[in-house]
DNA sequence: ATCAATCCTTGACGCCGGTCAAATCTCCGC
DNA sequence: GCGGAGATTTGACCGGCGTCAAGGATTGAT
């Protein structure tokens, strides 16, 4: 591994939410131990249902944490970006991957063993803390998942397009301009649903004036309706 | 307060997985904070979006946990007995409760300051593991909600069937022999549906020769069908 | 420019499940 | 017993959305 790569991953373990008290000697540790892999697109990197005695940390890339259903569509329970932790939670319970893991960009991963996060309690209680704070917060995500899952299509959308316009929105003469992020077909996937629908709620948005349609961009034209659709209160 | 009442309190302080390896002394610090309340069944407990300031320990009877749709339907999150935490995820995150709580029965339930749990966490470290492993576990159930809510409703009928029947199933000479727990229209709202699809359900599975009603009871004659689609794998 | 491959959109159709309405059933109190 | 309120079941209907199939549109390579 180059020098360079080594401190993307000290970088990676740095930023790492879970044990972000933690001390630099402590993470140097971690990274000594890190077994650090490069992956291409669509890699899967775990399997829902196997035993867990490893756990991850994102030092490029982006990941999607999924469920499989029967019929091959999916759910997604969240997506990792850099720094953040991959199979935390098997890890801390000790028992199986309760998710899918894929790499929906090219991703480079630090895999740590399970006990080194036992380890790093152990030398430092007060990562105990920042780790409870994570996996409530982590809780309260997954409530927000069901949230969106109760919604119609057309209501999960508009609370994707609502949250990213928040995230990355960007204000131009004519409107709030929001990228996708990902291919419409990968979209439809993450909201549990297949491009054909996604292709008709987009077009019932766009007819009703909430916004326009460019390409892989969306024009915004009422964040306030994009808001409502997407809390559940259709009228 | 009764002094009955209060072993009851302390029994169930004492029975709570949050803190299950905390000392003697520690849980009657809790016991000596806390404020008990009994109340019918159907009373709100806690309100999704309400600041969370306390959190509870259900010292008798039995809560939901639920999302509120706006439609009016609900969704079951986890269903809470004597022992068992309320709201203590929105006391830690340190925000808001992301979720309602209704007593599916008379309840009686001690009300802590989040602040005690802080105080407990630093007097006595094991505590944190305890509450790690509590919340980890909670994150995987609540990926199984979202895998129940991508089944259908004979599905999530089977499923909760399934799980009934190992947790207080009893063999007859007739075949296994399950309660339902509660009302059929209560176990409606709980799958996420109505008492009308429930019912056709139900006679889904009768049809099918996997159980037989008989009132509020089931007689389950084939077990596997039932973990079978209660999984997702349809035929 | 052209061709092919991929992605996206649109239409037709059927199933699931929610709503409304009406018929039964059940369990109490009198 | 009897009456009645609530719970449960059944039927009719309809909207949402997934599937299948058939076009467009876009992009990259030759």
């Amino acid at each position: 591994m180059s020098d360079a790569q080594r401190d993307d991953v000290r970088t990676a373990l740095r930023a790492c939410r879970l044990w972000h008290t933690a001390s630099d000697e402590a993470i140097d540790r971690l990274a000594a131990v890190a077994t650090v892999t490069s992956v291409p697109r669509g890699t899967t990197l775990a399997t829902e249902g196997d035993p867990a005695d490893t756990f991850g940390v994102m030092v490029a890339g982006r990941a999607r944490v999924f469920h499989l259903q029967a019929d091959g569509r999916s759910i997604t329970y969240e997506t990792v970006d850099s720094g953040g932790p991959l199979a935390a939670v098997a890890a801390l319970a000790g028992g199986r991957y309760p998710a899918n893991i894929d790499a929906a960009t090219p991703v480079t991963v630090a895999w740590l063993p399970r006990e080194s996060l036992f380890e790093l309690m152990a030398a430092e209680p007060s990562v105990s803390r920042t780790m409870i704070a994570d996996l409530a917060n982590r809780v309260i995500n997954l409530t927000s998942v069901v949230q969106t899952l109760a919604l119609d299509v057309p209501g999960r959308l508009a609370r994707y397009l609502f949250q990213r316009s928040l995230a990355v929105g960007e204000a131009t003469a004519e409107g709030l301009r929001v990228s996708l992020g990902m291919p419409k077909s990968e979209l439809a996937a993450s909201l549990g649903t297949v491009p054909e629908t996604l292709s008709r709620a987009l077009g019932r948005l766009r007819d009703e004036g909430i916004l326009e349609v460019r390409g892989n961009d969306m024009l915004i034209l009422d964040v306030g309706a994009l808001a409502r659709l997407g809390s559940g209160y259709e009228e």
